[in-house]
DNA sequence: TCATTAGAGTGAACGGCGTTAGCTAAATGA
DNA sequence: TCATTTAGCTAACGCCGTTCACTCTAATGA
């Protein structure tokens, strides 16, 4: 019998969801080895014991299993900023950025084959918009990388955006640093379209979108470079990312 | 006979060369069509009409054919850039430089799927010094790719340490816009070591150094980001593009 | 309790892949 | 002319992802 009164998962799918992990496990352990393009299905199914048409009862193919691989580590990867920023109240917007660019740098390097695996992936790489729609409401034929990867950025955009409202209701209009330059009709629409939406109802002004998308390059800039080793420094990488950082932040004008 | 008298290239050199270009051509009608993991070289054999293991004779196996075309993406890339630097006067550092940017990244959104080979490949992607090493004399136990990616990068580097010369000459010391924030001695000597190289015998003064890597990693970012699709514009990005540049150059002080 | 059923796993096969070894025939150069 | 180099071939090896038909077992419902 082993009726299942409680609603709780049943012993079956107990079973399916270990193999499911050991599945995983051995994926990123090959993964990790031999990089992105030496994971082979075969071979998982080698090491967790099993042949390999069993798998087909797991994932449909090894590209789902590379995608369900990825959004995990999209959630692992938002799981551990999200706790870094926690560490500061949720009213200093300033650390709690600070704390997403240090954890986003950190689990990057921490996790290189992983991250190459994230952003190689054909569809969803980062997009910050999904048909200019808020994240709410996932529409169903976006790919799960996307709507993964703007919920990570997003986690640092409500951030900014919270900043630029506490900065508003002290008084200040517009962020520190140089000015906004000027840019066509088309173009700012696009960008209030695409970054505008961290808030709900209400839409960020331009210069602070602008603001944020040229911190977000240079983050992302310093991040892909650094995983794929390509900084100009290689023994003292730590110290010049937080250089590079902190002289973003006073090119914002924001004081550190 | 067909005797070569001449010293030219031999009818059979001739020949080689030309499958080789059809090889190769093969090759990159399938990257631009499937990307990087869709190149096969039982494919390319098909199309070229010949046997797989004849394709031998040529390359080494798929991985070197794959690391030739990179080379050969890299020339395609440097030639680009070079000519439309050259359509400014050899004082004119500041145009030549945005010339090599603009360059750039047209080439890699021109040329997506290219690039995309380029930086993701294992080996050599992008290192900005060569064990410190200039590229004159270049070491043989360093793989070509990385070779190209320095020569590219010095491309912008040779004009940037032009740039900072003509600037000395008339009196100015320190680079325009924020200052350069304070590193410890051992960043200070690693920076200086990788890219303090591009004007012989005379290393480039820090602030000079950082304010290059910044603005590297700004281009960088932009265009990886562009290639990859994770750009907060999808629409009007050669504006965007163009106002970022702008928005660093004035960054960074200069007048444009 | 017992027949039914859904799920997990197997084994064999298909076609495709990169690569190697050994052969043939043609072009080359002395 | 003749030895040598070279381009290409055939056949095979051991991988790979994927499919299909099959078995066995454990949960299910009357």
């Amino acid at each position: 019998m082993t009726s299942n009164t409680a609603g709780g998962p049943t012993r079956r799918e107990r079973m399916r969801a270990e193999t499911i992990a050991e599945i995983k496990a051995s994926a990123r352990k090959q993964l990790q080895e031999l990089g992105p393009s030496g994971i082979s299905l075969r071979a998982i199914a080698r090491e967790v014991g099993v042949t390999p048409a069993a798998l087909y009862r797991y994932f449909d193919s090894l590209d789902a299993l590379l995608i369900q691989l990825c959004c995990d580590f999209y959630d692992e990867l938002i799981g551990d900023t999200r706790e870094a920023m926690d560490a500061s109240p949720p009213e200093d917007h300033l650390e709690r950025m600070k704390a997403w660019v240090w954890t986003f740098r950190g689990w990057a390097v921490g996790h290189r084959r992983e991250f190459e695996l994230m952003i190689s992936y054909p569809e969803g790489n980062g997009a910050m918009s999904v048909d200019g729609r808020r994240l709410e409401q996932a529409p169903e034929d976006v790919d799960p990388i996307t709507l993964k990867s703007l919920e990570h950025s997003q986690l640092c955009g409500r951030e900014f955006a919270g900043f630029w409202k506490q900065t508003e209701r002290e008084g200040g209009g517009t962020p520190g640093g140089p000015p906004m330059p000027e840019v066509s009709e088309a173009l700012a629409k696009e960008l209030q379209d695409q970054c505008g939406a961290f808030i709900v109802g209400e839409p960020v002004p331009l210069p602070w979108v602008f603001t944020f998308t040229s911190a977000w390059i240079r983050v992302f800039g310093l991040v892909v470079m650094e995983t794929f080793g390509s900084l100009p420094v290689q023994e003292n990488v730590d110290e010049y990312y937080k250089t590079q950082i902190m002289a973003m932040l006073k090119d914002f004008g924001l004081e550190v």
